[in-house]
DNA sequence: CCCTTTATTGAACGATCATTCAAGTATATA
DNA sequence: TATATACTTGAATGATCGTTCAATAAAGGG
């Protein structure tokens, strides 16, 4: 007998995740919310209860969309060249609305106000490393990389440098591309078996 | 015949720095402002004008600061030796409210809103990046990294790495120290003149 | 078609935002 | 000591914040 939502919950989400990956947390506010997702607060709250809510949504669709993409182009390429090819596919992305990485954002915007949402993100950066290391692990069972490294540091080192370059991005007059390659030079140079 | 002002200016914009760089523009209130620079509104606004222009005021502080402390190594460890101990420096530092840097903060968070803050951010980081293209010119000169490298791409990739370093360190349950250790390590094994 | 159930609307809420300003206070000079 | 000058105070401003809720609309089952 009910009545059904006009609306798809997950379009909903990906929609949010975007106007709070550039925006952040604070810079979106519910009028903005409203008219990008086409909704009434009385809606709106039914659908997702809060803001911070939604946000948290948001940010698990992004870490899931992240790790997916991973996965997706390790099928494609293996795990060394997929570690070789992601900063440049990540600076390099036209479907995507900002370089620097939404859990970097979260975390460096919350994190001063001890905001619950700065420890979510915290979370899934490091779901995020953990994927690097087991990618790190595999290009070494590959024979691609050296047997002595250590892919929890290596995964770390990955990770940090990343976010570096996804800010270095943001910055006008940065060509990312140049960056992206030198990070991927390196990883062939200093990792790889001769 | 007037009467003078009871506090310094200067100092207040150092406790202003340190407040903006921990909880951010958004995040910093002016109540906030008001009981840290003890300060009713009324004087706040005769000697500051508004919070954007004193939020200006703090990270031109804070750049100048961290050009003066870079300076300062130099002086006492020489180019080369300064740029391998500033990560390790920077992490550790005891005296610092937060670890990640207050420009790359402030470029993450306004410029999706397209705030003139965020450009001013982006001049300071470029400032401190061709401060650090002179510090590798002069340790090319020193003889002690490789002729054959080119000095700006060095400094983007080097600040590139401290950016990264810095968001890292933020987060939990990872030791920032270890992080910069390789930073720091990686410079000589991949730049030094064997 | 009626009736139950849920979705949707939009006005209104109190809280907080940055900012203004008139009134009061302190100080240095004359 | 009187006075001019600037600093300080704190209440008040209008705007915007996230959120609530009573009223209205829609849709599926009987």
């Amino acid at each position: 007998m009910p009545r059904k939502p006009s609306y798809n919950k997950d379009d909903l989400i990906v929609l949010a995740k975007e106007l709070f990956w550039k925006k952040g947390w604070a810079g979106t506010s519910m009028k903005d919310l409203e008219s990008t997702l086409n909704m009434r607060p009385g809606s709106f709250y039914a659908a997702f209860g809060s803001k911070d809510r939604l946000f948290e949504l948001a940010i698990e669709q992004y870490a899931k969309e992240g790790l997916a993409r991973l996965e997706r182009m390790k099928q494609k390429y293996g795990a060394f060249e997929a570690l070789k090819r992601f900063p440049g596919e990540i600076v390099s992305g036209k479907d995507i609305p900002v370089r620097a990485c939404m859990l970097s954002k979260t975390l460096l915007e919350l994190q001063g106000q001890d905001n619950v949402l700065s420890e979510k993100a915290n979370y899934h950066l490091t779901a995020m490393e953990k994927k690097f290391a087991a990618f790190f692990k595999e290009a070494q069972m590959d024979g691609h990389i050296r047997n002595d490294l250590n892919v929890k540091k290596l995964a770390r080192r990955y990770q940090s440098d990343l976010m570096g370059l996804r800010i270095t991005a943001e910055r006008k007059d940065v060509d990312a591309k140049v960056l992206a390659k030198e990070i991927s030079h390196d990883i062939v140079a200093t990792l790889a078996v001769k």
